[in-house]
DNA sequence: GGCTAAGCGAGACGGTACGTCTAGTCTTGGG
DNA sequence: CCCAAGACTAGACGTACCGTCTCGCTTAGCC
């Protein structure tokens, strides 16, 4: 007789891993094809193979799916560049960002990014999964270039990575400007004058 | 039969302003009602006691409605506040965004970036009618802050107003960190930092 | 200036009676091709080339739709046939409503009867759109009849109806024994010898 | 080897007679709680404390298990009541039915006969343990009226139990007329008066 | 005592229809 | 040509149940 049911070995007919994984494809495909918009509910279980309740056994909404397939399956691949200074590894990082929202992925960042602003779980989970592992990586990177001296010590690192990235969002998302090297070179420089500022009042 | 038809009288019964007016109260009332999502065109044709056909015949959809009643609505009203120095004049204005970002008109903001991440012709209004005329404002006071020899000659404008201005629609969209006082003051300092510092290269 | 809305010319588009008549067809079709368990709200909408909202307008629910439809276009179709004495006009219609109890109508009878046993008001427009009619026009022969001499005055009318009909229903219904021209034309000799039989007590 | 596999023990672990008794019962409560249109599966194997398997290893299908219930539980509980006469015993019967029919076991009844219309299977398990049953043991008593000497030999068993009891289900089921002692008094005398008449034609 | 077979509770699965909702269009009668 | 009203087509939504399947476990008879 057990202390206390095993909480290893669920009761039940276990999820089948084969039907949540054929969804996040599904889910990818039907953004890629039609977009976040036209995408249906339908559309990502019929293709998966899969029924509809089975779908919304796992999410809440279609824009949890997408969200969760959109992160899983995208989500953990963009690396740092290497370079042989840490500060061109930044620079090659935003050249990359810049790049990776041109491609159709970066159409996915965007209505992502616009569905969060209705959901707070779904920022939540754009935020945890998207923005904070990459802004991780910049600071570590940012430390890095401390170390080789290239930047004084006691710099604040959110801020210092929100001058970096703030920008590129937003010519993304608002499209005041061109989005591109030439700009991200000349932000690059900027923040790193900003950065090696002495502190100042106004 | 006249040679033309007069382009000044057309014919028919002229458009009621008084249902144009009432429709774009109407849209507002609802957005802050139910928000953006949970906002329908029957709704809003209730409560201005219009018909739906009456706002179609003035918008495509209903997005369009909305983003016209913010902008008309709301729009005109952010001046640049005054102040001795024009620097100040760039402080108090990044106070008066973040506070505007945590009213109810912020949520707003934010439901229609959202909505025009999907439709160019939203994403040109709102940058024509909300972003553009505040970055005008905002170049003014910066060509008047050179004037009074705090920033020198020769600085990238645009580049400017996105280093002051893009961290805070970070932030209030992607929630990273704090949006306060402390943020956009810390945040000026550094771009005048950043302004200040000579060219260099990578 | 009227002194009220004119009640006779409602406002808004009228509903459309080409609609109306699409539906009922269509509803009596699907029901012939399926039957009444199988069919469904979306391939009524489907054959008859209407939304399903303008169903749902009309109707509560799909069992209204199918009663309704088998009533308007079933249900005027059952006349009482000529003969030279009333006694054989009865005779044929009992034989005529076997008949028509075998043919694929009756099935839909069988089942919309059943399904009035769930629904009162079902219940209720099956007995005064398609009960009460042969009833009524049962009992106009059987006033012939009495005028013909062949019954005494006086007889109770309701219940001669129910032995008249009530057998057949049940044979319909429950399959106790064989349903056919034998079964009824005994029903009825029984009958008339009971209505023509003396009141008696037990 | 066995020449056979021996058929009064079954390998395997045998069925639970528990779990068959509880679905039952719990078929009957949910159905007197809810009706049998609102019942689920789902909720009498709740109620039963079993799988949904337990109960689809015995039954095809809902019908079958809520048909079995109720003959199974209710079934078995009409006697025929005793009196000095045959006929009185006649009479009694059929204000018992009528009783019956108007207590919560009626909705039952008229339920499950409404669904065996759809299903044969049913059909002929409510015909078989239902109605059969209660026919035989009206023909016995038949019998008994006429060895008493109140009804001439020679009568049409089948007919008469009909004409007995046909009025009542109708006027059960379709609701053309009060259902009550005076009317099944009045039923009686008259097919009484239709069996002591003397064979005719037309 | 181990083996085989079937039953058991639990709950996920594919499937299907439901009835609702909203968008945007169309059709009335009446300015 | 505009307007209010409201019906129209279209199609996704999320829910509800069905009857089946898949787990780990139990309970029996048989070798």
């Amino acid at each position: 007789m057990p202390d206390s049911i095993n909480i290893d070995s669920p009761r039940g007919r276990p999820r089948s891993d084969r039907a949540h994984r054929a969804i996040l494809q599904a889910a990818m495909d039907e953004m890629a094809r039609v977009g976040f918009r036209s995408l249906t509910i339908d559309s990502i279980a019929t293709r998966a193979g899969v029924a509809k309740t089975t779908i919304y056994r796992r999410w809440p909404h279609k824009a949890a799916v997408v969200m969760d397939a959109f992160l899983t399956l995208v989500g953990p691949g963009t690396e740092f560049p290497q370079a042989p200074r840490a500060i061109l590894r930044i620079q090659r990082q935003m050249r990359l960002q810049v790049k990776f929202f041109q491609s159709p992925h970066g159409t996915m960042i965007r209505e992502l990014l616009a569905e969060a602003q209705h959901d707070s779980e779904l920022a939540e989970a754009f935020r945890e999964r998207w923005i904070e592992p990459r802004r991780r990586m910049t600071k570590e990177v940012l430390e890095e270039t401390i170390a080789q001296g290239e930047l004084p010590a006691g710099i604040d690192f959110e801020l210092a990575v929100d001058l970096l990235y703030a920008p590129i969002y937003y010519r993304f998302q608002i499209g005041t400007g061109p989005l591109d090297t030439a700009f991200t070179d000349a932000l690059l420089v900027s923040v790193l004058a900003a950065l090696r500022g002495t502190s100042q009042t106004l």
